[in-house]
DNA sequence: TTCCGCATGTAATGGGTTACATGATTAG
DNA sequence: CTAATCATGTAACCCATTACATGCGGAA
C-alpha cells in the first residue's frame, strides 16, 4: 500500500500532475518504487476523493494539478512514523536456493551474471552520484543517502556473487 | 510468477503435499519468497493442470503428496537459465527519501530503528548459520550461499544506517 | 471424548501489469 | 499540416492477503 504514500511524498515538495509524476517514477523512483501510469493515475483519483490531495489548478488538455492537504501531510507523517516497513521478495535469492538443478558451470555462469549485472549497477549510480550537486535542501541530503544505499548494495552484491562462484563445486 | 518456480524448485528434493510446502515457506522461505495458505493451494492446483506437478499418492485426510514431472524441472531449469529477475521494491528506501518531512531526531529515530533492526536480522541468520550443520549436498552448498547473502545484507544495512544518521542535520 | 494438529479449499478485496482508447497542444 | 509530446482514462487479467469454512485422524 505504499504507491499512495510515494504519492504523498512528491507532492510534499511541489504540486504536479499526474504527468509529472510519472516522470519521477520513471527517473528517480524506478529503481525503488517502480509505478504505471495506470495505477498512478486510478490512486491520485483516490487520494483525492479521500481529501489527502486536492486538485489546486486545471490546465490546458485537462491537466489537473494535484496539491497535498494537511490530512495528506499527516497520514505521510503517519506512515513514516507509525508503520513498519513489509517483507519484500527477492527473486535473485530464490534463484539461489535451487541453482543446484543447473549443472556447476551454468551455476557459475549465473552467478557471474549477477555479479556483472551489479557491477554495471554500482557504476550506473557512481556516476549519478557524482553528476549531481549537491546542496543541502532536505531532498538533497535523503536523496544522498538513498543513492549511498544503492551503492552499497550493489557493491554487496558483487563481491557476494564473486564469492558465492568459488563455492560452486567443479563439475 | 515466481511462486510456482519456488514450488518446483522444492519438489525437485522430494515429493510433497501442500501442508509440507507450506511449512517451508513459513520457515526456510519466509524472509525469501513469503506466501500464503491459500496462494499455495492455489498455485498447487493450476501446476497439476498444467502438467508441471502431479498427485503421486493420496493420504489421511485428503492429503495429495505432489510429484515433480520432467516438464516441470524443464520449466525449473528455463526459468533458471533463461529469464531475468525482475524489479524489486523497497519500502525501506522508499520512505528514507521522504525523512525531510520528519523533524530531525524523528529521522534519526527511523534510521536507528533501522540499524537495530539490520543487527538482529543478522544476529538471527548467525545464529542458523552456525546451528546448522553444513554438509556438502547441493541443497546444503546453496542454502549455505543464500544465507551468507542474507547476512552480508544484514551487514550492510546496518552500517548504511549508522552512517545516514551521521548524515541528518541536528535540529 | 475432546482437543490438537493435519489437511484442503473458497470468496472477497486490493495492488500491479498490459493493453487499449482518446484527444488536445505545440513546435517545426 | 503533421508529428511529437502532453495528458488522462478504462478494462482485463494476474498475483497476494485476509478471512471464512470444513472436516478427518490420532493422542491423551
Amino acid at each position: 500500500m505504499s504507491l499512495r504514500h510515494a504519492l504523498l511524498g512528491l507532492l510534499v515538495d511541489r504540486p504536479a500532475s499526474g504527468y509529472d509524476l510519472l516522470k519521477t517514477f520513471d527517473t528517480s523512483l524506478a529503481n525503488v518504487w517502480p509505478a504505471t501510469q495506470s495505477q498512478l493515475y486510478g490512486e491520485l483519483s483516490k487520494l483525492a476523493d479521500s481529501g489527502l490531495i486536492t486538485v489546486s489548478e486545471q490546465g490546458p488538455r485537462g491537466r489537473k494539478e494535484y496539491t497535498l492537504t494537511d490530512s495528506g501531510l499527516a497520514e505521510l507523517r503517519h506512515w513514516l512514523t507509525e508503520t513498519e516497513p513489509q517483507r519484500t521478495r527477492s527473486d535473485v535469492l530464490l534463484r539461489v536456493f535451487f541453482l543446484g538443478v543447473l549443472a556447476p558451470d551454468q551455476a557459475r555462469a549465473y552467478l557471474d551474471g549477477q555479479a556483472a549485472r551489479a557491477a554495471e549497477l554500482h557504476a550506473e549510480l557512481k556516476a549519478i552520484d557524482e553528476a549531481i550537486d549537491w546542496d543541502d535542501g532536505d531532498l538533497s541530503v535523503y536523496g544522498h543517502i538513498a543513492l549511498e544505499y544503492g551503492q552499497r548494495l550493489a557493491a554487496m552484491q558483487q563481491e557476494w556473487a564473486q564469492w558465492a562462484r568459488t563455492q560452486v563445486k567443479p563439475g
